[in-house]
DNA sequence: ACCGTAAGTTAGCTTAACCTAAATTACGGT
DNA sequence: ACCGTAATTTAGGTTAAGCTAACTTACGGT
């Protein structure tokens, strides 16, 4: 019970699983071993030996073979995470010249090391934004996040008119891949085609259309006509 | 023959060592094991156990029961690590409202964070200065170091807080009586008086005040905050 | 010239975070 | 209902970086 009050300094290990479980919770169903260890680049056995030590700090609740749930206090840390990184991504590209496809990298490094105080005052120079570079929301300095439902690109029917949200991907390449197509948060495309069997999308994209593949269709995130498959 | 070459990344440990050994060093003589064990609040026998692995990785010669000197490698590493903090101090100090006496903590976290790109940049908006907010130099991108500009003491303007550097003198017997007074490199001295005509500088030396006659102000070499006379 | 103290090193242990190989568990398909 | 495969955990090992306790070396003072 001493942990919740003075949260003593969680290492860079540490913060990196919380946020990774965080994310992959925000899809309904616990985090499993596997998907933490894929996300993170770790072997599996790494994440169960850290799976053990997190929970007996009480960051998270452990259902051997079943997965890892976040407490409460878990999920704040997390939470401070996220906001530290994705603040730093709004700061780098308002200030200092960063793309939105070239920030990630940067903001993983950065996160762990900025001060609460640090963060406040790029938060204050950037006018407090509620949103990143990415279009991902920034959670409040208490933990409060403005949750939004987004539709993957790859579900959208044929004829309708959408604004990409977010690239879901973290992968270097396959941002600037995706950006290569003008694709980008805020960009407004209209699904031309759209074919079965996970097949490719055609695009339109300010005059000009694309095909993309179903795979990288999937990962953008789009705002908002109704839900249709 | 491989370490100078393909840089791999440092960790955290292993820059803060080299940082902490190249100002040692700075004083002339080779940085001994408690003294950086002093600085660094670790203990002897942990300075010794990295000693040989900086060794080994050719970043240090070790003279056993004499000291350290960084080799070229170490000494870049060193500057480096030296440039990116500085860099840093004067970043948040030009734009993110932090003070000369605060901003050392966060860039003593940071230093080890940023990536050369991000430090490249942060040192743009800044006009490329050649000093931090300290007056302390900042070492070039390719690891010159502005050729420190020392000042003698005898031409402080009275109000200036400065840091000695070096005694310029081996005459025994000034040596001596500079040092009665707690004057030896690296220590902090702020000019409270200056008479005209090669007259007595007044100085306070951790909390004590002492008179200094011309000549031997003259001897004591500093490092500036500002460069002006 | 010696000898005591301070400085430095060695020995041996701890913790965090990773790994591979081996054992275990859970579950879907016949 | 069982059985194989995939997911997970356990076992055991490594490395970096720290610690204390015990030993060794260097040097200044009489």
């Amino acid at each position: 019970m001493n942990a919740a009050l003075l949260h003593e300094p969680l290492t860079r290990s540490v913060e990196d699983y919380l946020k990774s479980i965080y994310r992959l919770s925000q899809k309904g169903q616990p985090a499993t071993t596997n998907d933490i260890a894929h996300q993170l680049d770790l072997s599996a056995p790494s994440v169960s030996g850290m799976i053990k030590r997190l929970s007996e700090q009480g960051l998270l609740e452990h259902i051997p073979y079943k997965g890892v749930v976040l407490t409460l206090e878990g999920r704040h840390a997390a939470l401070r995470t996220i906001r530290r990184h994705r603040i730093i991504e709004a700061y780098l590209v308002a200030f200092l010249g960063y793309g939105w496809e070239t920030v990630h990298e940067e903001a993983e490094r950065l996160e762990h090391a900025v001060s609460e105080i640090l963060i406040e005052r790029m938060a204050e120079a950037l006018g407090n934004p509620r949103f990143d570079p990415h279009g991902d929301p920034i959670p409040g300095p208490d933990g409060s996040v403005s949750e939004v439902v987004y539709t993957p690109l790859s579900e959208i029917p044929a004829g309708e008119a959408v604004e990409i949200r977010q690239a879901d991907t973290s992968h270097p390449d396959r941002l600037r891949y995706i950006a290569s197509f003008g694709l980008k948060p805020g960009t407004r495309v209209t699904v031309v085609d759209r074919q079965p069997f996970r097949g490719p999308i055609t695009v339109q994209v300010g005059g000009q259309s694309h095909i993309l593949g179903h795979e990288i269709a999937m990962l953008l995130l789009c705002a908002r006509p109704e839900i249709a498959s």
